[in-house]
DNA sequence: CGGCATCCTTCTGGATACTG
DNA sequence: CAGTATCCAGAAGGATGCCG
């Protein structure tokens, strides 16, 4: 057995394990079945209102699961929430919007992905 | 509303939720609780056998587990199961060793996150 | 409109025991 | 050793109803 096979930089490299847990921030992150959906949505939109998302979202979402989505996303400051008078809208902030690069990112390795698995 | 913000090339671009599907794809490939844990083993390890895995996994996998995790990774020509004779051994394949470059990426994106959320 | 409360179902993962 | 079979607990998601 060799040292960890990860080699990105950690102040404590005593051990890997501490790596895993940082890469599966992200996938918390992006996991789930609407939060990307969520983060897609306010790409295009700038701003949207909780009703807005939840009928343009394709599949359909109970407002409970919504809630707590987007409760999540303001946790982890991917989304902002704004409550202007009564009117409550949500957008991405600077680095939510950064995840349009990580999302493009894991479409690339999808496609790559499927092409390994099925030759399609 | 503008187009599909990801821009990842895909044979039929109608709709762009196509698209989060394939990047689901690599989502599942990575999520649960112990499929990096054996990835990253095998990268250190070549092969293995399912009872070294098992032990060596950090936290404890019950068997049951850990054959549902191995069975799904070699769905996804990420691991190999070689059987010769009586002994049973699992490696990385190509493919999965790949995988070594997209973990690293994530905890790159986890790091900046956690700067992110939390300044440490 | 923007949720929260409640109840229900499904999916993961775990504990234990057993088999070839 | 390398699993499979059973049973079980907790989390995620969904349906519905209610509230300010």
């Amino acid at each position: 057995m060799k040292g960890c096979p990860i080699q990105a930089m950690l102040s404590s490299d005593k051990d890997c394990n501490q790596k895993l847990g940082v890469a599966k921030d992200i996938l918390d992150l992006l996991n789930g079945k609407w939060k990307m959906e969520v983060i897609l949505l306010l790409l295009q939109y700038d701003k949207r209102r909780f009703k807005d998302l939840q009928t343009e979202i394709p599949g359909g979402v109970s407002a409970k699961v919504l809630s707590s989505v987007l409760k999540d996303l303001e946790e982890h400051h991917i989304v902002h929430r704004s409550m202007d008078d009564v009117t409550v809208e949500y957008e991405l902030t600077a680095y939510g919007r950064s995840m349009r690069e990580v999302i493009s990112n894991l479409v690339e390795l999808g496609l790559a992905h499927r092409k390994e698995v099925i030759g399609k």
